[in-house]
DNA sequence: TTTAGCACTCGGCCTGTGACAGTGCTAAAC
DNA sequence: GTTTAGCACTGTCACAGGCCGAGTGCTAAA
């Protein structure tokens, strides 16, 4: 199954010309059809030989007897892989693609909006994965005391991105000792990676566990506290325009759709996909089944890895029906990823 | 058109079955039907007679000679009004929705959370607008430098919202400057009114123009670049589970659906529907047309205007089919509010 | 005022039919 | 050997006719 086709250049013509027909209008292509737009000069009986060999192989199916052909996974698949010519990205776009991802918004707001503006180009639905932050340093960090013993911390990482937490604490603290542990974290380890510091704060409580002055014993307990488990636990998608999905799909009844809707519901099971993406350079296709899950039955997805500073952070997407126009969402998915990696990296010190 | 109906009970109670029926399951409902469920005793017959005159009095239609009868919009509007039982609402349930809209949780967060709530429970979509920030206090404000002649600052307010944002400025400012900037801003202003702090600010830049140490100087620019227009311009809604509005209006086409879908898109026109309900009490019903928007034909909005310490300041709602349980909804919408409203409350002073 | 009975109407379902599109196959032509 | 024209075949679609059932409005009797 797995081994390459031999297709002979006026085949791949032809399936070229019929899947081009068929993303244009999703009907099935027919042989006379076929025979004035491909430009071969043959007749539509010569085209129906061929098409027989495309079907023995796979790459064709014919809906019923007397219907036209539409193209399986395996020929979108060989389309997409031998046969397609990208279009040139144009320029003016790029630049106004750049305008709109402005490196000064907030790092969520910078990928909602690459979802949104991805979405709005393809007419598709958008995702965005949420980058990690492996590699953030601190910035700067601060307390401030509020009623019933809780604080608000808030934490600067890489210039741009400011968490912020409230936390319980064991007792009321002032306004006072907050300042002199917020100094005192903020001169031992701006500029450090943030998971190191976790990890140096958790020897350092056990190390200074009896002897310490109370500004460190607070600084360490409420940093520990602001950096524990969940604080990093924002959705991992950013999802927009998934009700354009409607529109595609003419044949597709409602169970179907709802069954796609509660896919992007449970954002868990994208994960899979995503995490396989984002170890691999530019941009992936996954036609039909291939993207691994169920209920995708006619959809494509196809994915670029964003990067700041060459370091890959996330990946950014497109979800549309298989029969969408490859030639002209690649290129858009590739260069939004790029501009976002760059908007992204636009404030961080390097 | 607009007196009240006079209904005598008879009628009352029928009304109110065929209402229940519609709503159950969407069909049109018939005399014999109705005969059995409304247990009344009397005969399939003498409902039919009653059905004519309700059907005079533009409470109920028959979609073709031969169908039964479904509630029209002012049928449906009768029913809420004055047939209408709500259910009382489950301790258990209020609890564990006190839990899950922790007040620790950042506003934006608490708002999406809760718009996810009432959306799961309605199996609707649900829409929470943002809270106006109209009252809010400075807490707290803070400049970092950047590069590039920018700087962050970030402004605590009501000891929960963190807002931040890069500005632009003329020139390069030192750390120490920005420290001392923030110092006088946290002096002068802590506690007051973000409005009012913001029109104090614009009267000294004026005054102050010619004599000023450079630290006020810097302050007031600062600050008056960070309270300009946009800061505030963050999403104005937050909508959650509209997908789920497929699974109903089974007899809805596609182009139905995605105009629904299109409206949701543009938010900005039910900005007036929600601002009609912020300023009165409690909750408010719209039955199809009456939301006042087109394509929204077979759709109802319930909303609930929530407060802190009894200002309202924003209002929460969830959109459905026309034949939505009125008697389950309801209640979860305004209890949502209610603790929405608390949870927001809970990390402030008040 | 209520009820039983009856004629009537209309949508839903099945069936049959004809037009149509496109195929596979075969035999002739290049 | 490859290409083409011709032909029979097969399935979809749209439309019309017929039947059934559900539900109605009306009338006359209880």
């Amino acid at each position: 199954m797995n081994k390459p086709f031999v297709i002979n250049d006026r085949a791949a013509i032809l399936l070229k010309q019929l899947v081009s027909s068929y993303i244009e209008d999703g009907q099935p292509v027919g042989s006379k059809q076929l025979a004035q737009d491909a430009g071969l000069n043959i007749s539509a009986a010569t085209i129906r030989n061929v098409m027989c060999s495309l079907e023995k192989n796979g790459l064709v199916v014919a809906p019923h007897t007397s219907a036209g052909r539409i193209p399986t996974e395996q020929g979108l698949r060989l389309f997409v892989d031998r046969l397609l010519e990208v279009q040139p990205i144009d320029d003016a776009l790029v630049s106004k693609l750049q305008q709109q991802l402005d490196p000064d918004m907030e790092v969520n707001e910078l990928i909602n909006h690459a979802s949104q503006l991805v979405s709005q180009m393809t007419q598709m639905a958008g995702i965005v994965s949420v980058p990690k932050q492996a590699h953030a340093t601190l910035r700067h960090i601060e307390f401030l005391p509020l009623p019933d013993k809780r604080i608000l911390a808030i934490m600067v990482t890489n210039e741009k991105d400011v968490q912020n937490k409230v936390l319980h604490l064991q007792r009321e603290y002032s306004a006072d000792e907050l300042q002199h542990a917020a100094n005192y974290l903020n001169q031992q380890f701006v500029g450090k990676d943030v998971q190191q510091i976790r990890e140096n704060l958790l020897t350092d409580l056990d190390k200074t566990r009896q002897d310490v002055d109370v500004v460190m014993k607070t600084a360490l307990e409420v940093a520990d506290k602001a950096w524990s488990d969940d604080s990093v636990s924002s959705p991992d998608f950013f999802v927009q325009g998934e009700t354009n999905l409607v529109r595609y799909n003419e044949n597709t009844n409602r169970e179907q759709l709802q069954h796609l809707f509660e896919i992007f519901e449970r954002k868990r099971e994208m994960l899979g996909l995503f995490d396989r993406c984002i170890q691999s350079e530019g941009v992936k296709i996954f036609i039909g089944h291939e993207a691994g899950f169920e209920g995708l039955g006619d959809c494509s997805v196809i994915t670029a890895p964003y990067t700041i500073s060459g370091n890959t952070v996330g990946v950014l997407g497109v979800i549309g029906p298989a029969r969408m126009n490859y030639d002209r969402v690649i290129p858009v998915v590739d260069i939004t990823a790029k501009l976002l990696g760059d908007a992204l990296k636009g404030g961080s010190i390097t």
